[in-house]
DNA sequence: CTCAGTGTTCGATGGCCATCGTACAGTGCT
DNA sequence: AGCACTGTACGATGGCCATCGAACACTGAG
C-alpha cells in the first residue's frame, strides 16, 4: 500500500550519535582510513538518500562494508534511514561541520590525496 | 668553545617531510593517536625550540616516544633541531596549515577531547 | 508462499602498530 | 678517560582492527 504513517517496521532502526557527543580522536580515527575516504567523497557527491549502502564501489565485501558505516554513524558523519530493503544515507555536512569546523571539507578536498 | 659555526655533528640529522610532500591519510593517521596529540598540545604550549624530546610528559617509555616523533616528523607537524645532546623540537604551525587547513587548530583546542 | 536482494551479526584470521627492554651511539662534563 | 644523559635501532610481544565467509533477518515482487 506504500504506506508512510503505518510504518510498522519490524527491524531496528539504525543507532546514530550526534556529531556534539564525538570526541575528537574518534572523529580523526574514523576518517584515518582510505575506505570511509572514499565513502565518504562518494557520498559527498550525490544528493541526500540518493545512495543506499550497496551503492558504493569499494573494494571490499558487504560485511566489511556494513562495518564502516556503523563507524562513520557512531562518529557522527553519516546518517541513515530505512525505506524499504534498502538504507539510504546522507552525510551530516552542517553538524559535523559545526562540531568539527573545516574537517570536512578538508577530506572533500580531491588535491590533498597525493 | 660553545661553537655555533663549526658544528662537526658526528650524527645524522632528522629527516624530515614537509607538509606538502604528506597525503590526507597520512597527515589523519598521525593525529588518530592519543599519545601524538598530547605530544603536539604540550608543544603548542611552549615557545619554538623549548622543548628537547625528554621533556615532554607521556606515559610511554623512551623508544615508543621517539617512535612517535618519526611518526610527527613524517607527517611534516614537527620540525627537530640538534643541540647538544638533546634534539630541540618546533611545531610546523604555518606551513602545515597552508597544507590542511584548521586540522592542527582543531586539535589544539581543548573542548573537542570531551 | 517462494524468491531474489539488502544489510547485519558472528567467529575466525591476518596484519599492522603501539609498546617494551635492551643495546648502542653521540654529547658534554669532570 | 670515564661517566651520566639523551635519543635511536632492533627484536619481540600483545592488542586492536579491517576483512572475509557464512548464517540470519527483513523487504518487496512475482
Amino acid at each position: 500500500m506504500t504506506d508512510q504513517v503505518e510504518g510498522a517496521s519490524h527491524r531496528p532502526p539504525p543507532v546514530h550519535t550526534h556529531p556534539d557527543d564525538v570526541p575528537l580522536l574518534t572523529a580523526l580515527s574514523a576518517l584515518a582510513d582510505p575506505v570511509r575516504i572514499q565513502l565518504i567523497r562518494d557520498l559527498a557527491s550525490r544528493p541526500d538518500w540518493a545512495l543506499s549502502c550497496s551503492n558504493f564501489d569499494v573494494p571490499v565485501g558487504r560485511a566489511a562494508k556494513s562495518h564502516h558505516f556503523s563507524v562513520l554513524r557512531d562518529a557522527g558523519l553519516v546518517e541513515q534511514r530505512d525505506q524499504g530493503a534498502k538504507r539510504l544515507n546522507r552525510l551530516r555536512r552542517e553538524e559535523f561541520d559545526a562540531r568539527f569546523p573545516g574537517l570536512l571539507d578538508l577530506t572533500l578536498r580531491p588535491d590533498v590525496t597525493e
